[in-house]
DNA sequence: AACAAGATTAACT
DNA sequence: GTTAATCTTGTTA
């Protein structure tokens, strides 16, 4: 039984990712930063967390896969032009929340889709996300999947990611070392010329990142592993 | 005003 | 391997 009520000692590990992480202009290092950093969400009754271990880095108005290439300015994308730090949440083929982290000063629309995570806690609250029991490998890979199990909805769209508004990244001290990062083009993009060619998704390996997890937050393993 | 395509997924054959 | 589900936006008329 988990003491979901907010105030359970046990609980404080994280440190909350400082605001400047997010202003660097360079988005692909923020993408491979990110892997290993647990994403959390909570609200009043429920709090939920996840290991990032996937993600793909969407560089701004030049690149050709990016919902704000050309400078393109929308109701959708309008998120993306803010200041570095919030989340970037839209609705995918009309059914699916993608999330994703808004990075870089005003004006310069970059951002990173989490694609990945591996789920570390709120099992019980995931498992009634789903409505069924929880794939520990499977239901947190994929980036329509993670939002789903994690509760995220566009609903999150625009919220700054120190906590304010529930949604948080931390540092559980995880560490993932330049050598375990697997870098390939990104999925789905096709459309998008010889930036579908570009080296900016990346990845761990499950196993790889479990080890690591145990390793850097022995308390805070994932659950049932 | 109508239509196609998209940073996807689950359920089929 | 194929396809249905179905919202937002740009394109075409």
């Amino acid at each position: 039984m988990d003491c979901s009520d907010g105030s359970h000692p046990k609980m404080i590990r994280g440190t909350i990712i400082p605001a400047d992480f997010y202003k660097s202009d360079d988005v692909v290092a923020i993408a491979q930063q990110l892997l290993g950093k647990v994403l959390v969400f909570q609200t009043e009754r429920s709090k939920v967390a996840g290991c990032i271990i996937e993600t793909e880095a969407y560089a701004g108005i030049t690149d050709k896969a990016s919902h704000a290439y050309g400078g393109l300015l929308t109701k959708r994308t309008e998120v993306m032009f803010r200041e570095g730090g919030i989340a970037y949440v839209y609705l995918c083929y009309g059914l699916h929340a993608l999330f994703n982290v808004v990075s870089s000063a005003r004006n310069t629309p970059h951002a990173v889709l989490i694609r990945g995570i591996i789920p570390l806690e709120g099992l019980d609250i995931m498992e009634s996300n789903l409505g069924r029991k929880v794939n520990i490998v499977k239901d947190g890979i994929g980036p329509g999947r993670l939002t789903r199990l994690l509760g995220i909805s566009k609903a999150l769209n625009g919220v700054r990611l120190d906590g304010a508004a529930g949604l948080h990244i931390s540092d559980y001290g995880i560490q993932i070392d330049a050598e375990a990062i697997i870098s390939c083009p990104r999925i789905g993009v096709a459309y998008a010329g010889e930036d579908a060619l570009l080296d900016y998704r990346f990845k761990v390996d499950v196993d790889y990142a479990i080890g690591q997890i145990k390793k850097g937050s022995p308390e805070l393993r994932p659950a049932s592993l």
